[in-house]
DNA sequence: TCAAAAGTGTTATGTGTACACCCATGC
DNA sequence: GCATGGGTGTACACATAACACTTTTGA
């Protein structure tokens, strides 16, 4: 959605094309040299910050309709996204939006437009890493940030309350979701997904019992490779074992209603 | 609902009063002297058996509206309800309706009618006793049954796929969630909550492992009176230790998602 | 030879699991 | 006294957590 034309005919004409009343966000979660970010979005009318989020569409599943938006934003595809949960209970979702009149569209939302309609939205997670997302820049988006994720500011509508709840899924899912795949290459060190992993549970892992967790629980294959890493001893390669790791996952899932 | 005006008023003029594309199913898990069920109810113009369900109100918090679905069904309230997907995904739910043309209605729902559009829903579930539960007849569901959990036959759209998400949720949540409260009396005994749990989760459960657990997550709390059951040693009763059950509960929403 | 980073093993502690015998009650 | 069901404790296996020294590498 670039032109003027397709903004407007998305406002006066979206309702044909897409499902009122619910929306999805994604909580992007980037990781990068040991730091976590949240991908914010300046909602260029509102001039406030949020999730990137959209509608669904009349004939996409919510999953499609989350990898499309994910696409859309961030230029990636094929990532393992997850739902998380449905809000509809803040106080922001209870009423018609009453959106600022200085809107800084192309062209003003009327009245009674379905874009101003009550929305639930569905919570989508995703972690990338943020070195390699290129953000398209979108009509209604016109700026974005990486965010640390110990500062966020408050956001639009209730979502601070789905960033928490999106971190807490994760933190919680990290040793049965293949929540890495995305974010490391291939072949990586242990020293590697350890950072990712101390980074992304916001604490400190022992150095020996964390390979023993990751070996005992299967997801881990040692290669016999090494890394040459400069005036170091060089560390084994790793990957992740493939077979072990979608029977992780399945369980997984069953852990992750 | 029970009149022919109001159905027709819901038919022709719900979607000034309703969200559309979007209702609330509820798994009612029923239990009752060790047996576990669920209650499965007929619609009547569909002639097939699926979970109970509604659509949410304009003025209405998600919360708001499964506790209405569910008080309209079974005529209970203040129930610990707990949400825990979203399905769209399915084939049922990528398409307008295509019901059955020999409806059974009061009046046949016209084409293109709010009723038939594609609809995503969101799924809660409560655990109750299903011998105190008295269900409400509804315009639309003309027969109900609890279903035993082992033989669960066909049901309409994605229900079964519900109907199983929502038993691995309560059996995952089952020590941190207050499933229980409402089907024990104030105070029980330990072999109660003993084939309570056995129930639920479907194994046997060590007759002194167990209490030692709920006494290590302190959600129980042992009394100083027994029971007179006949012609046997008198148990002890216990209540749950409320104060420590909100703390757990706390943990678990946080595990909940 | 030095600085920086990787590799590795043992012990203590706690948690989960398996298991069998005695006790109380009412008939 | 007997049948029925309730109550209790111990031993073992396993997982988790704490902890420090040695090896490799290149400059």
């Amino acid at each position: 959605m670039k032109t003027e034309e397709e903004v407007e005919d998305f406002i006066l004409n979206g309702h044909k094309h897409y499902l009122r009343h619910i929306t999805i966000d994604c909580a992007i979660i980037g990781y990068h040299d040991q730091q976590l970010k949240i991908l914010l979005v300046k909602w260029k009318h509102l001039n406030g910050w949020g999730l990137p989020g959209g509608f669904i569409m009349n004939e996409e599943t919510l999953n499609e309709a989350a990898n499309r938006i994910l696409m859309e934003k961030t230029s990636l595809s094929d990532l393992f996204l997850q739902q998380f949960y449905t809000f509809g209970d803040s106080f922001f979702r209870l009423s018609k939006k009453d959106w600022d009149k200085d809107q800084r569209l192309l062209i003003p939302i009327p009245e009674d437009n379905w874009l101003l309609e009550r929305t639930i939205s569905i919570g989508y997670y995703a972690v990338v890493d943020f070195e390699k997302v290129s953000i398209s820049p979108d009509i209604f988006y016109d700026e974005y940030q990486w965010c640390d994720i110990q500062s966020i500011p408050e956001l639009l509508f209730d979502h601070n309350e789905m960033v928490e709840k999106a971190i807490q899924t994760i933190r919680l899912q990290i040793y049965h979701q293949p929540i890495g795949y995305n974010l490391l290459s291939e072949k990586f060190t242990l020293p590697e997904i350890h950072v990712l992993y101390e980074t992304i549970l916001g604490k400190q892992l022992d150095r020996r019992n964390f390979p023993k967790k990751l070996m005992s629980l299967g997801i881990l294959k040692k290669l016999d490779e090494q890394r040459s890493i400069g005036p170091h001893r060089s560390p084994f390669l790793y990957e992740f074992d493939k077979e072990n790791y979608e029977k992780a996952l399945m369980e997984g899932i069953a852990l992750a209603f």
